[in-house]
DNA sequence: GCATATGCTTTGCGTCCGAAAGTAGACGGC
DNA sequence: GCCGTCTACTTTCGGACGCAAAGCATATGC
């Protein structure tokens, strides 16, 4: 009947989205460091992620102090340079939310499947618009 | 080396995600909408998002604006009665989301398989924490 | 030593979500 | 035929948040 299958607690696939990761840009922090194990520098994030310094430095602030990465200051030579990890809880929250995402989007399509024309009329007791 | 896949232009999949349809109360209302080619009422779809009365009328109307869903006023008896569908170029839009959502969750995925245990040690130059 | 570059952080603003309160008419009791 | 409750939404409000621009501190080039 409803397009979206029960979950086992009886609410709804999309309802356990991590809101701290369904962000775009978030989103794209964490696979890109997911991907790699040993860290990425944030020079190397931002021009991935194609963010600004400010938007990564304030999403990696958030990401960190909700403890999904692990930030490590240093330098090159006498510059500065951070390092930005994943961190185990990090993994595992990211690998929920895909597992979560996987179950939306099955939801998603069959409902994209179930009907692919709309009725061209309204019925009774509704006018257009 | 990425572990996001480049697609045509250059941006990454995520860069895609419509931010109108990437919001969990939203994505759960057009799911269900795409689920039911005569619509749904008001009411339908509160139970079946679990929304509030306020947060549902907010979303439709922003779908509304947006031309991604027909808001139908109509009465049952007397009683006023709202039905909702998708349009056509909601529809459209819908099924664009779900084809990036594809890609990005393909991606995401491939960026968990890539590594599954973090370095203990660091890189020279940096400190814990 | 001054301008420019690097490597971030902080601030400010506009937007947006969700909860709570508000509105308007229908129904029921009495 | 008034009053409270119910249905069916809409509007308002507060707080969070994403992004852009400005700020800051050190390093390097000229």
């Amino acid at each position: 009947m409803t397009a979206r299958r029960d979950v086992p607690d009886g609410r709804y696939a999309y309802d356990g989205l991590d809101r701290l990761l369904h962000e775009k840009a978030r989103l794209g922090i964490l696979t890109s460091l997911a991907a790699q194990a040993d860290g990425l520098l944030f020079a190397d994030l931002k021009t991935l992620c194609h963010l600004t310094d400010g938007n990564l430095s304030r999403h990696l602030t958030v990401l960190q102090e909700a403890g999904l990465v692990a930030i490590h200051k240093g330098y090159r030579g006498r510059r500065p340079q951070t390092l930005c990890r994943l961190t185990d809880s990090g993994r595992k929250r990211y690998l929920d939310y895909i597992a979560v995402l996987e179950s939306v989007l099955a939801d998603a399509v069959e409902a994209a499947k179930a009907s692919r024309k709309h009725r061209r009329v309204l019925p009774e007791g509704f006018s257009p618009a």
